[in-house]
RNA sequence: GGCCCCAUAGUCUAGAGGCCUAGGACGCCGGACCCUCAUUCCGGAAACAGCGGUUCGAAUCCGCUUGGGGCUACCA
């Protein structure tokens, strides 16, 4: 674990690059390439930097995902950092939610808030001296000023050239004030700093996805460095951290190719190396605007809540906007970190798509052993109010019924029927099965039947339903849908004698007596829409 | 508005000038199997946004148009 201010001397570590800040400098940061690897390459770097706002979200994920097997495959370093220098958007609870939701797709990172590491601190609201620093050598050498206007003169600055049809951007108007002005008015006025962006020119991001990309340093406005408080804003403090933290590579949304030269030109400024940067494509709702709550889930929270599976979910979003060279889809992280390629991302924007991970998770829940998925579904069983003690092991019933599940949600419902008698019965069903005036007394035959069956198991009881059958003079498919309502209360579900067999003797036959009872007392059996 | 990115079926994608009468996956439709549903297996409909170039030849290269997205904060 690095020390907090790891720059008096050397600030480095066996994985090679870092900024150095020598005081005999006055402080300057440096960059300084120390060592590589042992055949000199540079160690690679990278980082997931969420803003701990929420929780962690489907695009977020797919972020940390790429970097994560991008560090996988090229022998490199995972960083997690806090971007969290706005004290005003923070929530609760929510560095916490997103480390939480990171270790659920088996992301793990080398370096964090929580491991440490020798690049820290990695919460940006610890960095304040680093930013300090920075802020102060730019001043200096007056690559960044002091600027003492208003939000409102802003505002009206903003509104007065929207008017006017140019586009909103900060006049440089303070840029133009004497140094010993500024100095002079910063001691009783509060001011942000800008950076004094070079008015002609260009910035091109050579971008690993997207290829070289030009934009004209006239059209970047002096934008803010640090706020009155002297908190550092966005565009400065990730060139900051990224420079300290020795990060090689910048893998994020495309949101943020925008945003790229102006870190240029701060990194420019500090005399800072930068790193290189990779464009992914944004995941879209299907409406192909943003995602956001109304869509549904967007949280990794909440696709655990759904029932879908960290590995499915992890596989499905691999899948938006990488594939694989020979075309597989399906794959674990480990094999897909195997051939985890930047060439092979896409540059388009990718809708994202419940359909098909819900398919995925199902075929997840059919490939997995059944104990994982036992596991996994032991959450929703307890949420479900079964009773695990009242039927078969946990095993025993997800292999009954993971084949026509494709949520884990849907999987525990399917399996209700075990461990507790059905309360209401599909209406529908008991229409077309069990309203005949002879229903009643047909169950009360095969559950007399039933009894003498040894060993209980698929076969004896196929049998048993072909004798019953034979001797009532019906179709087998007769008395199979009505015994399928009577036990599960559903016209759907597994084949009916694994089934049984599952279900056991005992439960079986004293419930189709007890549906023969009701139906010949002209009882009645309670009906529900909702038992489908 | 300005700047930037992007463009193969409803969706995710393969395709890096001739191998493409464009391949795979989800979804959809039809069929087979079956005690239902689901699985599985067959079969089917469905795309290179448009227009101009370059070239013997273009989904692949260039330009324009159109469409979508992003940035333009004392958010990240």
């Amino acid at each position: 674990m690095a020390s907090f201010w790891p720059f008096a001397g050397l600030a480095c570590n066996r994985d090679g690059a870092a900024i150095r800040l020598d005081p005999a400098e006055g402080g300057r940061l440096h960059w300084k390439n120390l060592m590589g690897d042992r055949r000199g390459r540079q160690v690679v770097r990278v980082r997931y930097a969420p803003s701990p706002t929420g929780t962690l979200h489907i695009g977020g994920a797919r972020t940390a995902l790429f970097n994560y097997l991008f560090a996988l495959h090229q022998g490199g370093r995972f960083v997690l950092r806090l971007e969290d220098t706005d004290r005003a958007r923070q929530v609760e609870g929510s560095e916490a939610a997103m480390m939480r939701g990171l270790a659920s797709l088996g992301l793990i990172w080398d370096e964090g808030p929580d491991v440490g590491g020798a690049y820290g601190p990695y919460r940006q609201s610890e960095r304040g001296e680093y930013y300090r620093r920075a802020a102060n050598q730019l001043l200096e050498q007056g690559r960044a000023y002091r600027c003492f206007c208003t939000a409102q003169e802003l505002a009206d600055e903003r509104e007065r050239r929207r008017r006017q049809g140019l586009p909103p951007r900060y006049s440089g108007r303070c840029r133009a004030l004497l140094p010993e002005v500024a100095a002079g008015r910063a001691a009783d006025q509060p001011y942000v700093l800008r950076l004094a962006v070079p008015p002609s020119g260009s910035t091109v991001v050579d971008d690993l996805i997207r290829g070289k990309v030009e934009f004209e340093n006239a059209q970047i406005d002096d934008f803010v460095l640090t706020k009155p408080d002297g908190t550092p804003v966005y565009n400065f403090a990730v060139v900051v951290d990224d420079a300290q933290m020795a990060i090689t590579h910048v893998i994020r949304g495309e949101e943020h190719l925008s945003n790229t030269p102006k870190q240029m030109l701060v990194a420019e400024a500090l005399g800072l190396k930068v790193p290189e940067f990779a464009h992914l494509p944004m995941i879209l709702a299907p409406d192909r605007s943003k995602m956001s709550k109304r869509h549904g889930a967007t949280s990794v929270d909440e696709y655990r809540e759904q029932g879908i599976l960290a590995q499915a979910l992890a596989n499905y979003l691999l899948l938006l906007g990488w594939s694989s060279p020979e075309g597989r889809e399906f794959m674990s992280i480990a094999e897909a970190g195997q051939r985890f390629d930047l060439d092979r991302v896409q540059r388009t924007a990718a809708i994202y798509d419940q359909k098909k991970l819900e398919w995925m998770n199902g075929q997840y829940l059919r490939m997995l052993p059944a104990a994982k998925v036992a596991q996994a579904a032991l959450p929703f069983v307890r949420g479900s109010g079964m009773d695990l003690a009242q039927g078969p092991a946990l095993t025993c019933a997800v292999e009954l019924v993971r084949e026509r599940s494709r949520t884990l949600r849907e999987l525990v419902d399917n399996m209700r029927f075990l461990y507790q008698a059905p309360a209401a019965f599909d209406p529908k069903g008991v229409q077309k099965y069990l309203s005949e005036p002879e229903a009643g007394a047909r169950l009360g035959v095969v559950a007399r039947a039933l009894k003498s069956v040894a060993p209980w198991d698929h076969d004896h009881l196929s049998l048993a339903f072909d004798k019953v059958a034979a001797e009532l003079g019906v179709k087998r498919a007769l008395i199979i849908h009505p015994v399928r309502m009577a036990v599960t209360g559903k016209t759907v579900g597994p084949g009916l004698f694994e089934m049984l067999a599952a279900l056991g003797p005992e439960k079986t036959i004293r419930q189709l007596e007890r549906v023969a009872r009701l139906l010949e007392s002209g009882e009645g059996i309670s009906v529900s829409a909702a038992a489908d």
